[in-house]
DNA sequence: GACTATTTTGACTGATGGTCATTTTTGTGA
DNA sequence: TCACAAAAATGACCATCAGTCAAAATAGTC
């Protein structure tokens, strides 16, 4: 009898509802002022049953952050098998997530809020373990990237891709929410475009300049 | 009678107590066990009086940022006054950067948090204003380094100094907290200078590569 | 239908940021 | 030294909200 197995399954789709009226609520009223109680309103159960689904706030969070994790990664997964070269396939990954920050602006603002959240939450926390792994699977993509690229030779040879697979995913996910957020006067958007290019010219193969 | 001058200066004696009892409070307990109360205690002022001198935790968490802006715009002061070339005089803004986060990881929690507070801080907030001043000052104080670079000749005469200060001010205030904060297995500070060094090598002049 | 296990509920608790009427201190002029 | 006003400080109090838990409701099983 499969009925532990239905459960569960069960048990993963109103974890699943919960985080859609977490991510409507966030949405609407902000991280700040989302409270559990507005959540648990919206995904029509009581608060305390929110806290058999998740051990904090914290949790919930992160389980957001990890969706969001999951959409990026299925699409950079589309760049990565564009017919294109590597260099060009980086730069394809930078554009991909302006487009995923200008559709899903609430998985980046969960992106930013990503350390607080890491932060108040217990070590065992299996969230914290699939996000660390779909950070690696991100990370290693970029890092197989990399190394096509030094074999078809648009990027240097010289790179270290295990580093730079830190530093570009870094970029993205990090510094970038940062420009696009709080500057004023000067254009984000050419900002943006302006680190990557730098970024892309300083691992670029030298051959493809001079 | 210059009793008003006399008032005004000993308000922000006292304003200073109270930010040095925070920054004793944030160190011992973190950020986020900190407590008004455990900073009212270590003032030794009571809560309400605190709010006479902050309008909100916010911003004084705040005035701590500020304060570290300021310690770090210092020593980048020292470092844009020494006789060496502009490029180097970027990477050693770089190691500075990095011997502040030593000497002072509060300051550098501070910044990673400052979003949250800047976003839970009225707009007309005078240390709102103050940091956007102090910001803008590192920034141009950047600026000018790759402007004389490009006349000295160790950066490349196609840098846009304006967006590039924006640039690398992000990078050392943004990015590299990150990656000093999170990464296990990989060795930060090797992260730290490999992302240095690519951007120092994407704003190089060529000359200097060949 | 009886009995158990699981899920859900919502009133309650504790912690904490922030307020405000009241008290204390300070400064001034006579 | 006293009276009086202005400024500063107090701490009891409030509102909000994450998280808890005993009790109720529901589902599953024989």
């Amino acid at each position: 009898m499969g009925s532990a197995e239905r459960k569960e399954r069960e048990r993963l789709q109103r974890q699943n509802l919960i985080i859609d009226a977490a991510e409507k609520v966030f949405m609407s009223k902000g991280f700040e002022n989302a409270t559990m109680d507005d959540i648990a309103e919206e995904a029509e159960f009581s608060k305390g049953a929110l806290y058999t689904y998740f051990q904090s706030k914290n949790e919930l969070c992160l389980s957001i952050v990890l969706r969001g994790l999951k959409v990026i990664a299925s699409e950079f997964h589309n760049v990565a098998s564009e017919n294109i070269s590597s260099i060009v396939k980086i730069e394809h990954l930078a554009s991909t997530f302006l487009k995923f920050y200008n559709n899903y602006p609430n998985y980046i603002f969960a992106f930013s809020n990503y350390k607080q959240h890491r932060a108040g939450c217990k070590l065992e926390s299996p969230v914290l373990l699939d996000i660390d792994t779909e950070n690696k699977s991100i990370r290693d993509m970029i890092g197989s990237i990399i190394q096509n690229g030094k074999q078809d030779k648009s990027i240097r040879s010289d790179a270290e891709s295990d580093k730079l697979s830190y530093v570009l995913w870094g970029e993205l996910s990090g510094l970038v929410p940062n420009l696009l957020q709080d500057m004023g006067k000067v254009d984000s958007i050419e900002l943006y475009n302006y680190t990557i290019m730098l970024v892309s010219e300083a691992i670029k193969s030298r051959t493809d300049l001079i």
